[in-house]
DNA sequence: GCGCGCGATACTTTATTGGTATAATTCAAA
DNA sequence: TTTGAATTATACCAATAAAGTATCGCGCGC
């Protein structure tokens, strides 16, 4: 498959005839139709219903257009910010993160990072916290936001906040009668789903580490590629699963209880290379500070031990810092 | 450009060295050389430090890199999709969307749908509202989820519910003092801002209308693209902004205060082709049924007026239906 | 500063793409 | 039902572009 392929398909499903398609391409109508017959071959799907006219759409071709029409724009996108970066010699600052930040200051943060420097290009990959110190190390992110403590020499993780733990528990069961927190000594003999199966060590490990530091062994243990899932099966009555407080809002058809016990928290990690002299780590602290002083609703006290992160605690005690 | 160059660019990227990556792409040294010559020529950025050992990726070719490796992965799976849903014959359900529904129902109905019908694949397309109709006409989308009445026969318009409307207001300024609702009259001489300004006619002119059907005339009105730069703004004090009511998790940095007055709100209209007989269209208003049965907490009275749709609506009083 | 590893260049061979002519279909109008 | 206009597919040739081979040149480490 090729780009060009995926061309001209777009401009045949557009016009919806060979001719006219060939024509706004600027080339003749028989290559069109062998490119598109080698598309469907390499497919092994027919794309278009040709005896009729107009020529219709399969319903893989259906698929196929809209999603042609999106990985070009996307191609075109990234084409354009390479040469941005590439001309204007402006730096790219990559930001890995894992997925349940987007439910607390990251999308925050992004906000004021582009508006306080719109000269760099911001790079945002989702990736699983383990994923991130080598990437840091290889240079292929600058700034991780993940779960997990790690030993690493090469990279700092600063601890942002504890943020509580919830039990997602299905309506209509005893759990659920009450919303009070839940001991963690509750979860013995449950059913537990846990997330995500890879990569290890994660999350997953995280809950059962905890739980076991409990002396607490749940009756079984699924699990399953990632929280959405994991959700899923809670509302299907298949078990219990813990998350993260501010991973609530995914889904409000199950009901929720803190959890309640020692450690029974999970860190949001600020990771950067050790060393790493550029501005925008200091900026994305300064950023990072303004944002827990405004008190956002994801911060709250209730879902959050009360710390603060290192670099927001020492401005208060010591006035050398002009805040 | 050609994905086959970002695959040769990328195995580079990799080996930081061309002749293991040639190996590895089973093709000789030299045209793996010239390709990336070709790309960097086209992009007219070098992508790569060649006069250092190991090669070492520019910043360019830092964000390239990435983006290619997702670029390819996309097109992976838009293959693996057309084939499944060629081969199998299953079909697409094609869903077009607002950007304000993914704050409201449409996460949830995803899943559910997900659930209930795993055999189709489901496409969402987020298009405006005045998009979708003739997406629909065209067939390349089966389904519409948008804010706007619209007058055309071929489609029919279900309104799910009458949202209520907010107005952001930058925190301390004498607006933001009360958290009360907030009389259309009052943004008599305020500074507004509109979104989007494309395509019309949109949400903007909804807005507009509601103002003028007030006879409330704003000092200035300041168009903008999408509503995260409106939200920006107003943040940035340039004025005031009003948007659905489940928008307001978008910013926490804003004070919200209910919109008063007649006709002070905006619908969620589901859209479909008239005679349309796919089963899903009857299996997604189920579903919606089953939605607003779970009264979550986006359709609370207190953002939204007391209706309901037409097709639940319809089971308490007629005991016509299954339900 | 000499040699080794590695990427670039020159040139040839091979594969792929596009063009032209024409046959085969489809659809609609007579 | 037949016929003709429109449209797509096939056959064949020309042009283009990619890959391979041999070799050069350069950066870096010893």
């Amino acid at each position: 498959m090729d780009l060009r392929q995926l061309r001209y398909f777009v401009a045949v499903a557009r016009e919806r005839n060979f001719t006219r398609a060939a024509e706004t391409l600027n080339i003749a109508q028989p290559p069109l139709s062998r490119q598109i017959q080698a598309l469907e071959d390499e497919l092994g799907v027919a794309l278009l219903i040709r005896n009729s006219r107009p020529v219709r759409l399969t319903e893989a071709g259906r698929l196929f257009y809209e999603q042609s029409i999106q990985v070009l724009g996307r191609v075109e996108q990234m084409r354009a910010a390479t040469r941005r970066v590439g001309l204007n010699q402006n730096s790219v600052l990559s930001i890995g993160f894992v997925a349940s930040t987007l439910y607390g200051g990251l999308p925050s943060l992004l906000r004021k990072l582009r508006h306080r420097a719109p000269e760099i290009e911001i790079q945002v990959l989702e990736m699983a916290s383990v994923q991130q110190i080598p990437a840091l190390k290889e240079g292929r992110i600058d700034i991780g936001f993940g779960r997990l403590h790690h030993p690493d020499a090469g990279v700092v993780g600063i601890v942002l906040r504890e943020e509580r733990l919830v039990v997602a528990i299905p309506r209509g069961t005893p759990l659920a009668q009450s919303s009070d927190p839940l001991p963690v000594k509750a979860l013995t003999g449950q059913e537990l789903i846990v997330y995500p199966k890879e990569p290890r060590p994660g999350y997953a490990d995280h809950v059962l580490n905890l739980l076991h530091g409990h002396d607490v062994r749940p009756s079984e243990v699924h699990e399953v590629r990632e929280i959405q899932t994991a959700l899923g099966l809670v509302a299907a009555e298949s078990g219990l699963c813990v998350v993260p407080s501010s991973s609530r809002q995914m889904r409000s058809d199950v009901h929720y209880r803190l959890l309640d016990g020692e450690r029974a928290t999970t860190p949001v990690i600020l990771y950067h290379r050790v060393g790493d002299s550029s501005p925008y780590i200091d900026l994305i602290k300064e950023l990072i500070r303004d944002m827990y002083a405004e008190n956002p609703p994801w911060i709250s006290a209730e879902h959050n031990l009360p710390t603060r992160p290192a670099f927001v605690d020492e401005p208060s005690p010591a006035p050398e810092a002009q805040d």
